[in-house]
DNA sequence: CGTGCTTTTGAATAGTATCAAGGCCGGTGG
DNA sequence: CCACCGGCCTTGATACTATTCAAAAGCACG
């Protein structure tokens, strides 16, 4: 349970200091002032989430935003008959329910993939750190359009692209999103053929068809729900001509 | 006539300052102060453009921010084997290039779709209007989150609805964006079955199918570009199975 | 009044989704 | 330890949807 999980970690929020996360990519940490920095390392809430909970639902009223601190996120949204649609996925330094600023409810929920260390910063505190450090907004503003630049983009993709290409172009997200693993060289996720599903926008039965097709063309090997991408550059081949921009998807 | 209307505007720019402009949605004249309106009135560049021509294109050199002060545009970003995506459709009062912001060139290229007039402000004074108004930065900021929450509801529902469901959707947004004429009712933009296409990610033919049956079923009337929504309601009904919120989408 | 472009419709084909069945694997309880 | 159960993965057959190709009709424009 996740009151367990707390349990085992009840002393890291005194632990790390904001100045001294080990997360070099929070936006907190690299656009804030000093002074704001201590000032948020008050405020935040630091909690543990277990692997598949929920860090906020869609639907919630909007109460702040969140920083993956460690972890794997996906962001998902309900469709058609109980069919999950991921929205995103995101990982260390990542932000999430930015979509909420501005809005009354979250547009879409989080669930983690696996366990997970999250900072929490209320609205206030939000505002607050606006006001006070232009840069940060400014910086987060920049975010935003490189998001917007990003999903419009991808918009454009799966409004073309064959399964055959959606599911080539999910792996190369992967493996830019996760990385891959050192010592095998797999994928440093491990989503169900029904979680890429979700994101590709299909079932998870075409998904397995085109996993195994990918397998005997030499692309990729297979364990399970563990993938090893054999060739990048084929990969990319299949999806090369759609001419998209290597910056902006992957 | 586009001449007609050329001409009878070649003063336009000298007449109108930002502070008197009739676009109430503009974001400079909501947000920055009455000495930057002042400031802006002086940098910003005002143009026409005559339908069918590109305000910018794909891969440009990012030099600022449009401003429609009047006119239709269709964002548009080229796909497979020379189709046309349209990422976008935007009028009076909406921002053209925000995407560019922080990137080096334009991700995608804007058309006209009618006889439009534009303000341009380049970089530099973007840069000096963000450092100078912290309002007008939180509230771009806002502007983005808002367009990524619309962006990411739209691929979500894109991925999973029928051509049908998806051209049903198309006349919503029409509707939406562009309104309904006084007169007769019928949507305020004349596209192309192309162009319909290109905004579902679909070909003209399947477009004028599924229009013909949507005007069988008394849903709408068309003669030529000219469409008009007769049911609405019935319309939402088609894609009501999504649980769309109307909100972010219409 | 042609010419070229858009729209419409039809027929054949390709691509996906759905349904169904069997195999594999890990966890549980006898 | 082994049998059983349930969930996930795989594969095949089938039905449906959408794309492509082709051709005719309608329309705008010089």
């Amino acid at each position: 349970m996740a009151t367990n999980s707390n349990m085992a970690n009840p002393y890291r929020k005194s632990d790390v200091h904001c100045m001294d996360c080990s997360n070099q990519l929070c936006f907190v940490q690299q656009f804030c002032s000093p002074t704001w920095l201590g000032i948020i390392n008050e405020c935040r809430n630091y909690s543990f989430f277990r692997k598949g909970e929920y860090i906020f639902h869609e639907g919630d009223r909007i109460f702040g935003l969140y920083f993956i601190q460690q972890g794997k996120v996906k962001v998902v949204s309900a469709g058609l008959n109980d069919r999950m649609h991921i929205v995103r996925l995101a990982t260390d330094g990542h932000i999430l329910g930015h979509r909420g600023l501005g809005a009354e409810t979250y547009p879409v929920g989080a669930v983690t993939l696996e366990d997970s260390w999250v900072c929490f910063l209320d609205n206030a505190s939000i505002n607050d750190a606006f006001i006070n450090n232009p840069k940060f907004t400014y910086e987060l503003m920049m975010f935003y359009s490189a998001e917007l630049r990003k999903t419009e983009m991808r918009l454009r993709y799966l409004a073309h692209m064959t399964m055959r290409e959606k599911i080539a172009e999910c792996l190369l997200c992967l493996k830019k999103i996760f990385g891959e693993n050192k010592e095998d060289g797999s994928l440093n996720v491990a989503l169900s053929r029904q979680e890429i599903a979700d994101l590709t926008g299909t079932n998870a039965e075409q998904v397995s068809r085109e996993l195994t097709c990918f397998e005997n063309e030499g692309l990729i090997a297979k364990d399970g729900k563990r993938i090893k991408l054999l060739d990048s550059n084929a990969i990319f081949e299949i999806i090369a001509c759609h001419k998209l921009n290597k910056e902006l998807v992957f």
